[in-house]
DNA sequence: CTGAAAGCGCTTACAG
DNA sequence: CTGAAAGCGCTTACAG
């Protein structure tokens, strides 16, 4: 067993060639005569000769290698998102440096920052704020491919790939309303220390107020969706049914839930925002021994595992999360390789998947 | 923008320094003076100066990065466990280079080489084959760090990190023959070509045939557990009640689960042997109507999010794998650092946790 | 403390 | 087709 790594000088001593002759055959690039080429094989496989991907990499200046800023992995979005990227990574040779950021931007910048010195030919981010962002605007300008997914960063045209999520969570509310509901309640994130209070921002909308809705964080923009709805369907709106947790934890959403549910004027249906909102809102409904559908409806946002074969099924909205991860970094790829079209927004059709969980009211 | 990247070359050339000079302290190793300092400092500033860490590495051969092979990363027990690397990897300022084997030989082969060519300080690998690992035996051969988690290889002495598969599984049954409980049914994974029928793997078991148990799959392990509750408690166990999914799919839980369910001498009792077979079990018990635990008691294995929120909550044995990821971490950043004692296997504590799913017989 | 030089393990023109 | 030489962007002895 050598202990000690061989390089190709080793090799190419060994097979009685330059280097140059033993990188060409061992490297796959340039013309060899096919004896020499056994030979340098042939020591090779004798010295147990694995190329230095570093020192390639440091000529070529391309590391197949991409890199990742997630959320935060453990989250079944971002695993799956993280799957779909592999699966495209791996298929094309390319290995994938994953990063936390838990919706930090500090972390995010970090991250960044590592994955920037580490060389890696593109950027996978889910950025953590949609308005500041200097750290990718320069990379952009440093001509580092980047792509964008679930979120927009204002002013930052980068190819990015989301869902669309106004028009999938008017698609959600408006089942409810079909279903006759009028008082429906909904959970959501909604984080923003910036845009002002939920309650200014529903009257805002609903006075019909325009409001820029691209670099909106996805809850935000699930809000607009639910107040669409409900203005096409001429029902007011209650603030009271607007709930925000503040932050992405399911515990959030499950103090928040309980606290809708008991109020005196409690909603007949439920819209929840995204997946962990959705697991927080069922611990409560599950604590407080509510029924569904029959003393609360509810539709959900993400299609997670369990609302498939809970007792009844929980009707979503199911974004496409594996292809999203696929389709961010196909256009990634497309990228390194040089192609230069305009920024593309990618938007994946969510729909619907009726289950359970809602009943007339 | 200065679009193309500045060196520390370039840097040198702007403070007026040699680029060793320079290196010091961009570095941050050997001594400079506190002027040359501040001048090579505005420098790397103004020209936006960011190292490169690959040619930083092809010197140091260190790369400050670690290799993960994982089974899915899609999957809520590797999800977890990746964030305990990520969590530990990140806090030491080690990147994560993430793969999927997708329990295949074949590719964990591939990725294991992909991620060597790359250099990492070490790797984390959960062994798709737990006997014949030749590339794992090189890997250990050649001195690179390694360490296993959640299952063993035959006759590689590496850390490793996982679960006491057996005494827990023991529990969990134990737990079920205690509220009265003699027809358990069990749905495991079960696959593995070699080591012949489970019907013979029962026989021996039962007849108190010792077995080597350490390179057993984790699945096996588990159903050495639940044979081992049985013979101390006396009660015989009856092969019918053995289903095998033979394959990693909450799909082919859920056929053999069904199957198991619909059949003449039906369990009173269940135990799934991890996550995947449990959500396919409980998609079976679902769409089969029966009540928990009315009609069937059930013990899963492993803590997915929605066992407690179902209702009734689900009874299950926990596994902290957040925590083993973490530990398996620690323990290749420490063979990193050069640390040599004798390789160490380190048990998880897993336990019980009691919800509503058990109910007497 | 500082600089000139060598070198990490490869690839890339450039001659022959 | 093949080899000698230069060089990718750094760090590391080695003198001074």
């Amino acid at each position: 067993m050598s202990k000690t790594k061989a390089t190709i000088a080793d090799v190419a001593r060994a097979a009685g060639v330059s280097t140059a002759t033993a990188g060409r055959v061992l490297g796959g690039y340039g013309y060899t005569s096919d004896d020499k080429k056994d030979n340098v094989l042939k020591a090779a496989q004798a010295l147990g000769y694995r190329p230095n991907a570093l020192a390639r990499s440091l000529i070529t200046g391309k590391t197949r290698t991409l890199g990742v800023v997630a959320g935060d992995i453990q989250n079944p979005f971002y695993a799956s998102v993280l799957r779909g990227i592999s699966n495209v990574a791996e298929a094309n040779g390319f290995g994938l440096l994953i990063t936390n950021s838990d919706e930090l931007q500090s972390r995010e910048v970090h991250s960044v920052e590592l994955l920037a010195q580490k060389q890696v030919d593109g950027l996978i981010v889910t950025p953590s704020d949609t308005r500041r962002a200097k750290h990718l605007h320069n990379l952009r300008n440093m001509g580092v491919p980047l792509v964008l997914i679930d979120r927009a960063v204002a002013g930052l045209m980068v190819d990015r790939v989301a869902t669309d999520n106004i028009a999938a969570a008017e698609q959600a509310v408006h089942h409810l309303i079909a279903a006759g509901h009028k008082r429906i309640g909904i959970v959501a994130e909604l984080v923003d220390e910036e845009r002002g209070s939920v309650d200014s921002f529903l009257a805002r909308a609903a006075s019909g107020e325009p409001i820029e809705t691209e670099t909106l964080y996805p809850s935000w923009q699930r809000l607009v969706g639910y107040i669409r709805a409900h203005r096409i369907a001429g029902i007011p709106i209650d603030p009271q049914l607007t709930r925000r947790a503040g932050s992405y934890s399911a515990q959030a959403a499950e103090v928040v839930t309980a606290s809708l549910l008991a109020s005196e004027k409690r909603p007949t249906a439920l819209f929840t925002t995204d997946g962990t909102m959705s697991e927080g809102a069922m611990r409560a409904i599950t604590h407080l021994q509510f029924s569904i559908p029959s003393d609360l409806s509810l539709v959900c946002f993400d299609d997670v595992d369990w609302m498939s074969f809970l007792r009844p099924g929980i009707t979503t909205i199911s974004q496409p999360r594996l292809a999203m991860g696929e389709a961010a970094a196909r256009m990634l790829l497309e990228r390194i390789r040089g192609e230069t079209y305009p920024p593309r927004t990618v938007l994946m059709p969510a729909e619907l998947v009726e289950r359970g969980s809602v009943a007339a009211a």
